[in-house]
DNA sequence: AGAAAAGTGGGGAAAAGTGGGAAAAAGTGT
DNA sequence: ACACTTTTTCCCACTTTTCCCCACTTTTCT
């Protein structure tokens, strides 16, 4: 599996796409295809793109844990599935994302790209800078979430 | 078995076909004939297709959990049959949706087709447009469902 | 500094989406 | 069985989108 680290700022194009930085794409296994999976992200003004085979290791985990006759699984299914968007990378490396998925996230000419272990999210430029900005919050959050863990972070 | 990603709006046009998107047929394994069972869903406003194997698979598993002698076993076999569809793709990769159930569905002229893991579902475009757009609610399900999985989806 | 690789922009061919005419097939009633 | 209507399917035409390709700029590396 792959895992990203880094982020990386650069532009959407005219007909909305984006490039791929090699440095992320070297981040994956090599293949022939580079096939991923794009989709709003639930809680954040952002969109996720997963390579295919991380997608697809959450569907599993998805699909042990639904039962298919039950009304409220469905709901769930239903709206996981919902705005996603199959794309390959295309031959100059370049992704191109629909205009409802930018529009959604608020996505405008600059943009970032954040790894986070096996996804990367995208973010408009300032949106992107101005998160959690303070380091006061992030501490805050980092205390919080990892109260009780022995070790370093 | 497909896995179906994405959705993808489009027009019904005036002889009740839609045109499957080259995307969805890609996701499927490549055959001579491309053959579906259509069916409104059990819970909500929607149709369903199923590649055919995909209804065959799930047609064993009720048959297993069926007991033929007793009669409530009977009725929802019986129920949930009805209504279904064979249907097969044209020559340009359009189904012919009757008009019945599209009325049952309460689906107009635009739609969307969303992809999800192992069926296609068919929705008239506001009625998907206004599935829980609440961020809160969706992410209670998630919680309910998904419960004691880590891995962020 | 120069060469190579990565990032960016856009023209244009090809493919996909959409609409509808009309032949063929199926269904209907007398 | 026959004529008539309705449905289905094949075909062609037009519009929109996608993607291949080339070119130019910027960055990186030696």
């Amino acid at each position: 599996m792959a895992s990203f680290i880094g982020d990386y700022q650069l532009k959407v194009d005219s007909k909305g796409r984006i490039g791929l930085p090699v440095a992320l794409k070297k981040q994956m296994s090599a293949r022939e295809e580079y096939r991923f999976v794009i989709k709003k992200d639930i809680f954040e003004s952002c969109l996720i793109i997963y390579p295919i085979e991380e997608w697809e290791r959450q569907n599993a985990i998805i699909r042990s844990k639904i039962n298919p006759y039950n009304k409220r699984h469905n709901q769930f299914l239903r709206n996981f599935h919902k705005g996603t968007v199959d794309v390959t990378l295309d031959a100059s490396n370049r992704l191109l994302i629909p205009k409802r998925l930018l529009e959604q996230a608020n996505i405008g000419k600059e943009i970032y790209l954040a790894g986070q272990d096996g996804k990367i999210e995208i973010w408009d430029k300032n949106l992107y800078e101005n998160l959690l900005d303070s380091d006061e919050e992030f501490a805050g959050l980092a205390e919080e979430i990892m109260a009780g863990v022995n070790g370093e972070i």
